[in-house]
DNA sequence: TTGTAGGCGTTATCAT
DNA sequence: ATGATAACGCCTACAA
């Protein structure tokens, strides 16, 4: 035979599975005799309840789902334990889910949302401009964290958590430039990006418009189609042909800090040192880019602070049923050791 | 009203129930025309089975978990991103839990599995010396990936997949002393760990005593006890203190590259150079070592190969319902810019 | 090829 | 305070 049901218990209980129930839930009505000895076998049977026949059952079924494309950014990781622990303190179930690269989050969020009956969703990355389609077919709340999507006027129950990228991007622009930059390289997302790559771009774009340095084109470097985006492999490849290019430039504005990281190994490896012939900054403020030596500096998102308020304002969601909540985070401008002033 | 349900396309489709469920599970015997009208009213309607009702009635729950301490941990980062494409292409469904420093592992994949009638259960990391008791109480198949833990003889229908981390750990540390070190600080785990922290110490010390170097307790450093072990910061800490405290010392060896990465961070800011005064070594092979300047002589585990063994090796053990599988891999010293014969 | 009906393990609504 | 019993949504004999 296969699993203890809660018939089983009830059985050797001897008493009905609705006071078995009761005991498993913390119902009020039932005799602390009678539930003290159910809670015992239960305990002795290693009967745990069927999660599927509840889910099946409840009208709540108290699971939050995060969705996110790639564990493996570090960005997320620290945000994902964050969350993680404040949904169970919550009492709710937590299920995590990864979203291929070439998925859609909303596409995947929906479907789970009705395979589990879930109370809400926290998607982590994804597109900035979200097909209301594809919105629309999630029927639960949801926060989106860390890229401030835009969102059909008409759309409601949802959340944004995140910084202000374009805005962000160029104050770090404005500050090379500051520092006598002017020949600035930005490694970014693909050509066709919709997300955060082309906010950040913009405000790169932005920051040079309005210090009157023209744009040049050949300081736009894309990533290659397909595959990860925000590695260090990538950032080295990147830098490493722009050096073998001779494309002349002072400082690089990497949109990761793991692309930052990988483009200084680049220039080590190439026989320059950062920051004296070229200064180098990233962006979200990994630990990683702290203890990188030089430094990266970088712009710093308030990672901890972000993932509860994420939490928190499904939370909120969830029990008022609907309204639209958003929070634009401020970031900081960490400076690390990787700027020269020219 | 709520979602929509088998019965409601049914009652569009002017079929019975069996006939939906025939169409959505391509059993062979169905009308093709009848499943097309099917099929297209579903995509219309959105609709998607209830997991939770289909789990509970099929036999076959055909969910894999993949418990964790720490997606945080960049070295199982990689490795769950591989698992996951293996599961998802094997058309099962793959669940992931983090499973909190502090809680057990084994205690909460029991739990799962019988929450959720897994299939099977992959755990990364955790206790190298399980309890019986635990492993009992587990009734699927599981693997346990990057431990090589010690099962009792008596259990079964398991499976292991690690390195030889005490025998890796030796080949570190001989290697340190044929470049002519003796004076070799390890920075482990807490001083009561059980797990890898312990193997890869154990590997230090018969290095030591192979090349007849007397062990010094002042060169071995713990982590502070509760908390994560393996960050930066600990090893930024723990670095600082003992340059700040006058031992004397070589060479570092950290049992993973983040703690590593740290070190050599404190050792800059202490205003001493990697490895012109001391030199260091990490553990782990991670992209991070690669590409820190100067890059970092580490223990390569092939993680991408461990992954898919650790699918294999599950998958077999759900076909084959029972057994028990072990697959060893070698490391390999990767040698970067952080080591200095002296 | 298709429909009907019973049951998966649980919770909730009734009686008792 | 407790015990039957009817759902929950789906799958699968079995019958047609």
């Amino acid at each position: 035979m296969g699993q203890v049901t809660i018939k089983d218990i009830a059985r050797l209980c001897g008493v009905g599975v609705s006071t078995v129930s009761r005991a498993i839930n913390n119902h009020p009505d039932i005799n602390p005799e009678t539930k003290q000895l159910i809670m015992d076998t239960i305990r002795e049977h290693n009967y745990v309840p069927n999660n599927s026949a509840q889910n099946l059952k409840r009208v709540e079924s108290n699971t939050i789902a995060l969705l996110t494309k790639g564990v493996g950014n570090p960005l997320f990781a620290e945000m994902i334990q964050t969350v993680q622990s404040d949904v169970l303190a919550k009492d709710y179930l937590f299920v995590l889910q990864q979203v291929d690269e070439m998925e859609n989050e909303l596409e995947v969020g929906a479907r789970l949302a009705r395979e589990k009956r879930l109370k809400g969703i926290i998607f982590m990355g994804g597109a900035s401009r979200p097909k209301e389609e594809l919105l629309a077919r999630i029927q639960v709340p949801y926060v989106i964290c860390t890229v401030d999507a835009v969102i059909p006027e008409n759309m409601d129950n949802y959340g944004i958590v995140a910084i202000d990228d374009e805005a962000e991007s160029y104050h770090m622009v404005d500050y090379l430039c500051s520092m006598g930059h002017s020949r600035i390289v930005i490694i970014t997302a693909y050509a066709h990006d919709t997300s955060i790559g082309k906010l950040r771009l913009d405000g790169y774009r932005r920051a040079l418009e309005k210090r009157g340095i023209p744009c040049d084109d050949s300081l736009i470097v894309h990533m290659p189609a397909n595959g990860p985006i925000y590695t260090m492999k990538n950032g080295y490849e990147q830098t490493m042909k722009l050096l073998q290019s001779g494309t002349e430039f002072t400082a690089i504005y990497a949109i990761s800090d793991t692309i930052a990281i990988g483009a200084c190994k680049a220039i080590f490896d190439y026989g320059l040192r950062v920051p004296d012939d070229i200064s180098v900054v990233g962006c979200d403020g990994l630990d990683m880019a702290r203890y990188y030596q030089p430094s990266i500096t970088t712009i710093e998102q308030p990672l901890e602070e972000m993932a509860l308020e994420t939490s928190r304002i499904l939370f909120e969601l969830i029990q008022e049923k609907g309204g639209r909540k958003k929070h634009i985070f401020e970031a900081r401008l960490r400076e690390g050791q990787s700027v020269r002033k020219i």
